[in-house]
DNA sequence: GTCTATAGAAGGATAGAC
DNA sequence: GTCTATCCTTCTATAGAC
Protein backbone atom coordinates (compact mmCIF):
# COMPACT_ATOMS: atom_id res chain seq x y z
CA UNK A 1 0.00 0.00 0.00
CA UNK A 2 2.13 2.45 -1.34
CA UNK A 3 -0.05 5.68 -0.93
CA UNK A 4 1.98 8.99 -2.36
CA UNK A 5 1.51 12.10 0.43
CA UNK A 6 -0.74 15.25 -1.53
CA UNK A 7 1.84 17.23 -4.09
CA UNK A 8 0.02 20.17 -3.89
CA UNK A 9 -1.13 20.99 -0.84
CA UNK A 10 -0.91 24.67 -2.48
CA UNK A 11 -4.53 25.53 -3.33
CA UNK A 12 -6.56 26.75 -0.23
CA UNK A 13 -10.61 26.43 -0.35
CA UNK A 14 -12.40 26.82 2.94
CA UNK A 15 -14.13 23.03 2.20
CA UNK A 16 -10.36 21.78 2.05
CA UNK A 17 -9.22 22.95 5.02
CA UNK A 18 -12.42 22.15 6.63
CA UNK A 19 -11.79 18.57 6.07
CA UNK A 20 -8.31 18.96 7.58
CA UNK A 21 -8.96 20.50 10.50
CA UNK A 22 -11.89 18.15 11.27
CA UNK A 23 -9.74 14.71 9.83
CA UNK A 24 -6.75 15.69 11.30
CA UNK A 25 -8.67 15.65 15.18
CA UNK A 26 -10.47 12.73 14.27
CA UNK A 27 -7.21 10.59 12.85
CA UNK A 28 -4.91 12.13 15.87
CA UNK A 29 -6.94 11.12 18.39
CA UNK A 30 -8.91 8.25 17.47
CA UNK A 31 -6.33 6.34 14.74
CA UNK A 32 -7.20 5.45 11.25
CA UNK A 33 -9.35 1.96 11.58
CA UNK A 34 -11.68 3.47 13.67
CA UNK A 35 -12.46 6.50 11.74
CA UNK A 36 -14.75 6.33 8.70
CA UNK A 37 -15.20 8.74 5.86
CA UNK A 38 -18.55 9.87 6.82
CA UNK A 39 -17.15 10.41 10.39
CA UNK A 40 -14.96 12.63 8.35
CA UNK A 41 -17.77 14.27 6.04
CA UNK A 42 -19.92 14.51 8.98
CA UNK A 43 -17.32 16.87 11.50
CA UNK A 44 -16.08 18.92 8.25
CA UNK A 45 -20.12 19.43 7.40
CA UNK A 46 -19.14 18.20 3.90
CA UNK A 47 -20.15 15.66 1.67
CA UNK A 48 -18.58 12.56 0.98
CA UNK A 49 -18.29 13.12 -2.88
CA UNK A 50 -16.42 16.39 -2.00
CA UNK A 51 -14.38 14.20 0.26
CA UNK A 52 -13.46 12.15 -2.81
CA UNK A 53 -12.78 15.67 -4.62
CA UNK A 54 -10.19 16.44 -2.76
CA UNK A 55 -8.36 13.55 -1.80
CA UNK A 56 -7.94 10.28 -3.78
CA UNK A 57 -8.83 7.99 -0.81
CA UNK A 58 -8.74 7.10 2.83
CA UNK A 59 -4.83 6.11 2.74
CA UNK A 60 -3.81 9.44 1.26
CA UNK A 61 -6.01 11.63 3.18
CA UNK A 62 -4.29 9.77 5.86
CA UNK A 63 -0.80 10.15 4.65
CA UNK A 64 -0.92 13.38 3.74
CA UNK A 65 -2.21 14.60 7.21
CA UNK A 66 0.15 12.47 9.66
CA UNK A 67 2.93 13.58 7.50
CA UNK A 68 2.23 17.70 7.96
CA UNK A 69 1.34 16.96 11.78
CA UNK A 70 4.73 15.04 12.15
CA UNK A 71 6.18 17.58 10.38
CA UNK A 72 4.73 21.02 11.87
CA UNK A 73 4.50 20.32 15.70
CA UNK A 74 7.84 17.91 16.15
CA UNK A 75 10.03 21.00 18.30
CA UNK A 76 8.44 22.75 20.49
CA UNK A 77 9.64 26.69 19.37
CA UNK A 78 10.58 27.26 22.95
CA UNK A 79 12.74 24.51 23.06
CA UNK A 80 14.54 25.74 19.83
CA UNK A 81 14.29 29.44 21.71
CA UNK A 82 16.64 27.61 24.86
CA UNK A 83 18.89 26.29 22.44
CA UNK A 84 19.96 29.87 21.55
CA UNK A 85 21.27 30.45 24.58
CA UNK A 86 24.21 29.94 26.53
CA UNK A 87 24.28 29.94 30.11
CA UNK A 88 26.68 32.66 31.79
CA UNK A 89 27.61 30.04 34.98
CA UNK A 90 26.65 26.90 35.59
CA UNK A 91 24.99 24.44 33.34
CA UNK A 92 22.38 23.27 35.96
CA UNK A 93 19.03 25.55 35.58
CA UNK A 94 19.75 25.45 31.65
CA UNK A 95 19.66 21.55 31.76
CA UNK A 96 16.59 21.66 34.06
CA UNK A 97 14.72 24.15 31.92
CA UNK A 98 15.16 22.23 28.79
CA UNK A 99 14.60 19.14 30.61
CA UNK A 100 10.57 20.95 32.01
CA UNK A 101 10.22 21.88 28.12
CA UNK A 102 11.23 18.77 26.42
CA UNK A 103 9.42 16.35 29.03
CA UNK A 104 6.48 18.63 29.14
CA UNK A 105 5.87 19.15 25.42
CA UNK A 106 6.56 14.97 24.86
CA UNK A 107 3.55 14.40 27.41
CA UNK A 108 1.58 16.89 25.59
CA UNK A 109 -2.09 15.12 24.42
CA UNK A 110 -1.13 16.05 20.99
CA UNK A 111 2.18 14.86 20.94
CA UNK A 112 1.36 11.48 22.63
CA UNK A 113 -1.60 10.78 20.27
CA UNK A 114 0.81 11.47 17.15
CA UNK A 115 3.11 9.10 18.32
CA UNK A 116 0.70 6.75 19.20
CA UNK A 117 -0.49 6.62 15.79
CA UNK A 118 2.77 6.58 14.35
CA UNK A 119 3.28 3.50 15.71
CA UNK A 120 0.12 1.80 15.69
CA UNK A 121 -0.26 2.22 11.41
CA UNK A 122 3.82 2.39 10.68
CA UNK A 123 3.53 -1.54 9.09
CA UNK A 124 0.81 0.03 6.98
CA UNK A 125 2.73 3.50 6.40
CA UNK A 126 5.90 2.99 6.48
CA UNK A 127 6.51 6.55 5.30
CA UNK A 128 4.99 8.07 8.25
CA UNK A 129 7.64 6.29 11.00
CA UNK A 130 10.43 7.83 8.86
CA UNK A 131 8.52 11.19 8.61
CA UNK A 132 8.12 11.51 12.12
CA UNK A 133 11.81 10.19 12.99
CA UNK A 134 13.30 12.29 10.58
CA UNK A 135 11.36 15.43 12.02
CA UNK A 136 10.97 14.86 15.88
CA UNK A 137 13.89 12.30 17.57
CA UNK A 138 16.21 13.16 15.00
CA UNK A 139 15.74 16.70 15.48
CA UNK A 140 15.40 17.38 18.70
CA UNK A 141 18.36 15.18 19.23
CA UNK A 142 20.61 17.33 16.74
CA UNK A 143 19.41 20.37 18.33
CA UNK A 144 20.43 19.43 21.68
CA UNK A 145 23.37 17.80 20.57
CA UNK A 146 24.77 20.99 19.15
CA UNK A 147 24.52 22.73 22.16
CA UNK A 148 26.04 20.11 24.32
CA UNK A 149 28.79 20.21 22.06
CA UNK A 150 29.03 23.92 22.53
CA UNK A 151 29.08 23.92 26.40
CA UNK A 152 31.49 21.61 26.03
CA UNK A 153 33.78 23.83 24.15
CA UNK A 154 32.82 26.32 26.81
CA UNK A 155 34.60 23.83 29.17
CA UNK A 156 30.76 23.63 31.25
CA UNK A 157 30.06 20.35 30.52
CA UNK A 158 32.16 16.86 29.39
CA UNK A 159 30.82 15.65 26.69
CA UNK A 160 32.64 13.03 24.37
CA UNK A 161 29.94 12.15 21.77
CA UNK A 162 27.39 15.27 21.64
CA UNK A 163 24.68 12.58 19.89
CA UNK A 164 24.82 10.03 22.42
CA UNK A 165 24.82 12.53 25.49
CA UNK A 166 22.00 13.85 24.06
CA UNK A 167 20.24 10.53 23.91
CA UNK A 168 20.95 9.65 27.17
CA UNK A 169 19.70 12.92 28.56
CA UNK A 170 16.60 12.63 26.17
CA UNK A 171 16.41 8.67 27.76
CA UNK A 172 16.91 9.76 31.33
CA UNK A 173 13.68 12.15 31.25
CA UNK A 174 11.43 9.56 29.45
CA UNK A 175 11.06 6.73 31.34
CA UNK A 176 8.01 6.48 33.69
CA UNK A 177 5.81 9.50 33.01
CA UNK A 178 6.04 9.11 29.05
CA UNK A 179 4.88 5.09 29.22
CA UNK A 180 2.36 5.92 31.43
CA UNK A 181 1.11 8.55 29.29
CA UNK A 182 1.52 6.58 26.39
CA UNK A 183 -0.66 3.72 27.49
CA UNK A 184 -3.13 6.07 29.44
CA UNK A 185 -2.51 4.18 32.52
CA UNK A 186 -4.01 6.27 35.77
CA UNK A 187 -3.68 9.77 36.19
CA UNK A 188 -2.33 12.23 33.83
CA UNK A 189 1.48 13.22 34.95
CA UNK A 190 0.98 16.14 37.47
CA UNK A 191 3.93 19.05 37.36
CA UNK A 192 5.10 17.94 40.04
CA UNK A 193 6.10 14.27 39.00
CA UNK A 194 7.91 16.27 35.81
CA UNK A 195 9.57 18.42 37.91
CA UNK A 196 10.83 15.50 39.85
CA UNK A 197 11.78 13.23 37.03
CA UNK A 198 13.51 16.74 35.48
CA UNK A 199 15.96 17.22 38.61
CA UNK A 200 16.52 13.28 38.77
CA UNK A 201 17.52 13.17 35.07
CA UNK A 202 19.57 16.26 35.47
CA UNK A 203 21.41 15.51 37.96
CA UNK A 204 22.75 11.82 36.62
CA UNK A 205 23.38 13.67 33.30
CA UNK A 206 25.86 16.13 35.07
CA UNK A 207 27.36 13.36 37.34
CA UNK A 208 28.05 11.53 34.51
CA UNK A 209 28.86 14.59 31.78
CA UNK A 210 29.42 17.40 34.18
CA UNK A 211 32.63 19.16 34.11
CA UNK A 212 35.58 17.84 34.90
CA UNK A 213 34.15 14.16 34.25
CA UNK A 214 36.64 11.79 32.88
CA UNK A 215 35.12 9.87 29.50
CA UNK A 216 37.22 6.86 28.92
CA UNK A 217 36.27 4.49 31.77
CA UNK B 1 -15.52 -1.39 25.23
CA UNK B 2 -15.11 -3.27 28.32
CA UNK B 3 -14.21 -6.65 27.17
CA UNK B 4 -14.03 -9.61 29.90
CA UNK B 5 -10.70 -11.86 29.60
CA UNK B 6 -11.19 -15.04 29.06
CA UNK B 7 -12.15 -16.63 32.50
CA UNK B 8 -11.36 -19.87 32.57
CA UNK B 9 -8.73 -21.33 30.09
CA UNK B 10 -8.30 -24.41 31.85
CA UNK B 11 -9.72 -26.80 29.16
CA UNK B 12 -7.74 -27.94 26.83
CA UNK B 13 -8.59 -28.67 22.59
CA UNK B 14 -7.06 -29.07 20.47
CA UNK B 15 -9.37 -26.73 18.28
CA UNK B 16 -8.73 -24.28 20.73
CA UNK B 17 -5.14 -24.42 21.06
CA UNK B 18 -4.98 -24.05 17.21
CA UNK B 19 -7.39 -20.78 16.98
CA UNK B 20 -5.16 -19.24 19.68
CA UNK B 21 -2.24 -19.95 18.16
CA UNK B 22 -3.07 -18.68 14.74
CA UNK B 23 -4.77 -15.82 16.36
CA UNK B 24 -1.92 -14.88 18.36
CA UNK B 25 0.62 -14.44 15.40
CA UNK B 26 -1.67 -12.44 12.96
CA UNK B 27 -2.95 -9.90 15.96
CA UNK B 28 0.53 -9.66 17.14
CA UNK B 29 1.72 -8.98 14.18
CA UNK B 30 -0.75 -7.00 12.01
CA UNK B 31 -2.53 -5.37 14.58
CA UNK B 32 -6.30 -5.80 16.01
CA UNK B 33 -7.99 -3.89 13.17
CA UNK B 34 -5.80 -5.37 10.29
CA UNK B 35 -7.18 -9.30 11.18
CA UNK B 36 -10.52 -10.32 10.50
CA UNK B 37 -12.41 -13.64 11.84
CA UNK B 38 -12.17 -15.23 8.65
CA UNK B 39 -8.34 -14.91 8.49
CA UNK B 40 -8.60 -16.52 12.15
CA UNK B 41 -10.62 -19.10 11.12
CA UNK B 42 -8.64 -20.12 8.02
CA UNK B 43 -5.10 -19.87 9.41
CA UNK B 44 -6.47 -22.25 12.05
CA UNK B 45 -8.16 -24.40 9.93
CA UNK B 46 -11.45 -24.08 11.90
CA UNK B 47 -14.99 -22.58 10.77
CA UNK B 48 -16.02 -19.17 11.62
CA UNK B 49 -18.99 -20.92 13.66
CA UNK B 50 -16.25 -22.82 15.85
CA UNK B 51 -14.24 -19.61 16.40
CA UNK B 52 -17.50 -17.89 17.92
CA UNK B 53 -18.14 -21.47 20.39
CA UNK B 54 -14.67 -20.75 21.64
CA UNK B 55 -14.92 -17.32 22.06
CA UNK B 56 -17.56 -14.67 22.59
CA UNK B 57 -16.35 -12.31 20.06
CA UNK B 58 -13.62 -10.90 18.54
CA UNK B 59 -12.89 -7.94 21.09
CA UNK B 60 -12.68 -10.89 23.88
CA UNK B 61 -10.36 -13.27 21.76
CA UNK B 62 -7.70 -9.70 21.05
CA UNK B 63 -7.94 -8.65 25.20
CA UNK B 64 -7.18 -12.36 25.73
CA UNK B 65 -4.73 -13.33 23.66
CA UNK B 66 -2.51 -9.83 24.37
CA UNK B 67 -3.13 -10.62 27.92
CA UNK B 68 -1.57 -13.47 27.95
CA UNK B 69 1.31 -12.78 25.90
CA UNK B 70 2.11 -9.71 27.96
CA UNK B 71 2.34 -12.04 31.17
CA UNK B 72 4.03 -14.71 29.28
CA UNK B 73 6.67 -13.43 27.38
CA UNK B 74 7.67 -10.15 29.44
CA UNK B 75 10.95 -11.11 31.74
CA UNK B 76 13.64 -12.96 29.56
CA UNK B 77 14.42 -15.59 31.70
CA UNK B 78 18.21 -15.15 31.36
CA UNK B 79 17.65 -11.62 32.81
CA UNK B 80 16.00 -12.73 36.01
CA UNK B 81 19.11 -15.26 36.07
CA UNK B 82 21.48 -12.74 35.56
CA UNK B 83 19.84 -11.24 38.31
CA UNK B 84 20.54 -13.73 41.14
CA UNK B 85 24.12 -13.62 40.35
CA UNK B 86 25.99 -11.16 42.83
CA UNK B 87 29.62 -10.37 40.60
CA UNK B 88 32.65 -10.94 42.32
CA UNK B 89 34.77 -7.17 41.58
CA UNK B 90 34.44 -4.79 39.06
CA UNK B 91 30.44 -4.42 38.49
CA UNK B 92 31.16 -3.14 35.04
CA UNK B 93 30.91 -6.40 33.21
CA UNK B 94 27.62 -7.68 34.88
CA UNK B 95 26.10 -4.42 33.63
CA UNK B 96 27.20 -5.03 30.20
CA UNK B 97 26.06 -8.53 30.19
CA UNK B 98 22.37 -6.93 31.66
CA UNK B 99 22.43 -4.37 29.22
CA UNK B 100 23.10 -6.71 26.44
CA UNK B 101 20.10 -9.04 27.38
CA UNK B 102 18.16 -6.54 28.11
CA UNK B 103 18.75 -4.06 24.98
CA UNK B 104 18.57 -7.48 22.77
CA UNK B 105 15.25 -8.85 24.21
CA UNK B 106 13.27 -5.45 23.80
CA UNK B 107 14.79 -5.76 20.19
CA UNK B 108 13.68 -8.89 19.47
CA UNK B 109 10.77 -8.83 16.84
CA UNK B 110 7.71 -10.74 18.82
CA UNK B 111 8.59 -7.88 21.66
CA UNK B 112 8.48 -5.42 19.22
CA UNK B 113 5.41 -6.48 18.00
CA UNK B 114 3.42 -6.80 21.58
CA UNK B 115 5.14 -3.54 21.73
CA UNK B 116 3.23 -2.30 19.12
CA UNK B 117 -0.37 -4.03 19.38
CA UNK B 118 -0.31 -2.91 22.93
CA UNK B 119 0.39 1.32 22.40
CA UNK B 120 -1.93 1.06 18.92
CA UNK B 121 -5.03 -0.44 20.61
CA UNK B 122 -4.27 1.12 24.49
CA UNK B 123 -7.38 3.35 23.68
CA UNK B 124 -9.74 0.88 23.05
CA UNK B 125 -8.47 -2.12 25.65
CA UNK B 126 -6.96 -0.16 28.78
CA UNK B 127 -6.58 -3.23 30.39
CA UNK B 128 -4.07 -4.18 27.91
CA UNK B 129 -1.58 -1.11 28.55
CA UNK B 130 -2.20 -1.60 32.44
CA UNK B 131 -0.94 -5.78 31.82
CA UNK B 132 1.36 -5.06 29.51
CA UNK B 133 2.88 -2.11 31.76
CA UNK B 134 2.13 -4.25 34.69
CA UNK B 135 4.31 -7.22 33.81
CA UNK B 136 7.15 -5.92 31.66
CA UNK B 137 8.45 -2.49 32.51
CA UNK B 138 7.59 -2.69 35.85
CA UNK B 139 8.78 -6.09 36.89
CA UNK B 140 11.86 -5.05 34.70
CA UNK B 141 12.11 -2.23 36.83
CA UNK B 142 11.81 -3.89 39.99
CA UNK B 143 14.19 -6.45 39.46
CA UNK B 144 17.01 -4.31 38.29
CA UNK B 145 16.18 -2.27 40.87
CA UNK B 146 16.86 -4.64 43.64
CA UNK B 147 19.80 -5.90 41.93
CA UNK B 148 21.08 -2.24 42.09
CA UNK B 149 20.27 -1.71 45.68
CA UNK B 150 22.58 -4.94 46.57
CA UNK B 151 25.55 -3.61 44.60
CA UNK B 152 25.41 0.12 46.76
CA UNK B 153 25.00 -2.18 49.95
CA UNK B 154 28.15 -4.21 48.60
CA UNK B 155 29.78 -0.42 48.27
CA UNK B 156 30.23 -1.73 44.61
CA UNK B 157 27.60 1.30 43.49
CA UNK B 158 26.47 4.35 44.79
CA UNK B 159 22.38 4.35 44.38
CA UNK B 160 20.31 7.13 45.94
CA UNK B 161 16.78 5.69 44.87
CA UNK B 162 17.73 2.32 43.13
CA UNK B 163 14.58 2.48 40.98
CA UNK B 164 14.90 6.00 39.35
CA UNK B 165 18.68 4.58 38.98
CA UNK B 166 17.18 1.45 37.09
CA UNK B 167 14.81 3.61 34.95
CA UNK B 168 18.21 5.34 34.06
CA UNK B 169 20.28 2.77 32.96
CA UNK B 170 17.11 1.54 31.04
CA UNK B 171 17.08 4.98 29.39
CA UNK B 172 20.19 5.26 28.15
CA UNK B 173 19.56 1.72 26.75
CA UNK B 174 16.35 2.14 24.89
CA UNK B 175 17.29 5.28 22.70
CA UNK B 176 18.47 5.00 18.84
CA UNK B 177 18.02 1.75 18.06
CA UNK B 178 15.01 0.78 20.24
CA UNK B 179 12.47 3.40 18.26
CA UNK B 180 14.31 3.10 15.34
CA UNK B 181 13.11 -0.47 15.79
CA UNK B 182 9.58 -0.28 16.93
CA UNK B 183 9.01 2.41 13.83
CA UNK B 184 10.78 -0.16 11.82
CA UNK B 185 13.24 2.63 9.90
CA UNK B 186 16.02 1.15 8.25
CA UNK B 187 17.80 -2.12 8.28
CA UNK B 188 17.20 -4.19 11.99
CA UNK B 189 20.12 -3.35 14.58
CA UNK B 190 23.06 -5.46 14.42
CA UNK B 191 25.09 -6.84 17.41
CA UNK B 192 27.67 -4.61 17.00
CA UNK B 193 25.40 -1.57 17.02
CA UNK B 194 23.93 -3.20 20.11
CA UNK B 195 26.95 -3.24 21.67
CA UNK B 196 27.94 -0.04 21.35
CA UNK B 197 24.83 1.54 22.83
CA UNK B 198 25.16 -1.01 25.76
CA UNK B 199 29.17 0.21 26.01
CA UNK B 200 28.14 3.87 26.01
CA UNK B 201 25.09 3.56 28.62
CA UNK B 202 27.32 1.43 31.03
CA UNK B 203 30.03 3.85 30.75
CA UNK B 204 27.66 6.96 31.23
CA UNK B 205 25.69 4.95 34.09
CA UNK B 206 29.19 4.01 35.81
CA UNK B 207 30.31 7.75 36.13
CA UNK B 208 26.61 8.41 37.57
CA UNK B 209 26.50 6.04 39.73
CA UNK B 210 29.80 4.23 40.09
CA UNK B 211 31.52 3.79 43.88
CA UNK B 212 32.46 7.26 45.20
CA UNK B 213 29.89 9.30 43.31
CA UNK B 214 28.53 11.80 45.27
CA UNK B 215 24.23 11.57 45.16
CA UNK B 216 23.43 14.96 46.24
CA UNK B 217 23.91 17.84 43.86
C1' DG C 1 -17.43 21.95 -6.75
C1' DT C 2 -21.04 20.25 -4.30
C1' DC C 3 -24.80 17.49 -3.22
C1' DT C 4 -28.05 12.92 -2.72
C1' DA C 5 -28.31 8.35 -3.41
C1' DT C 6 -26.36 4.04 -4.11
C1' DA C 7 -23.36 0.41 -5.75
C1' DG C 8 -20.17 -3.09 -4.29
C1' DA C 9 -17.30 -5.33 -0.99
C1' DA C 10 -15.93 -6.89 3.53
C1' DG C 11 -16.43 -8.08 8.07
C1' DG C 12 -18.76 -9.57 12.55
C1' DA C 13 -21.97 -12.58 14.14
C1' DT C 14 -25.66 -16.38 13.89
C1' DA C 15 -29.12 -20.23 12.36
C1' DG C 16 -29.70 -24.74 11.72
C1' DA C 17 -28.07 -29.41 10.29
C1' DC C 18 -25.12 -33.11 11.83
C1' DG D 1 -18.54 -29.15 19.12
C1' DT D 2 -18.28 -28.55 14.43
C1' DC D 3 -19.66 -27.42 9.96
C1' DT D 4 -22.05 -24.70 5.77
C1' DA D 5 -24.56 -21.02 4.44
C1' DT D 6 -26.32 -16.63 5.35
C1' DC D 7 -27.85 -12.21 7.56
C1' DC D 8 -26.97 -7.60 8.63
C1' DT D 9 -24.24 -3.81 9.36
C1' DT D 10 -20.66 -0.75 8.03
C1' DC D 11 -17.43 1.03 5.11
C1' DT D 12 -15.05 2.80 0.79
C1' DA D 13 -15.91 4.69 -3.36
C1' DT D 14 -18.71 6.42 -7.34
C1' DA D 15 -22.70 7.92 -10.54
C1' DG D 16 -25.44 11.47 -11.86
C1' DA D 17 -28.10 15.85 -11.01
C1' DC D 18 -27.40 20.75 -10.06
Amino acid sequence: MNVQVEASPGIESPKRTAILDAATDLFVEQGYGAVSMDAIARAANVSKATLYAHFASKDALFATIINEACRARMLPDDFAAGMALDPCGDVRPSLVALGRRLLGFLLEPRSLAIHRVVIAEGARFPELGRAFFENGPVKTCAALGAWLARQHEAGRLTIGDPLVAADHLIGMLKPGLFLRATLGIGDPPTQAEIDATVEHAVSAFLRAYGPGCVQGR
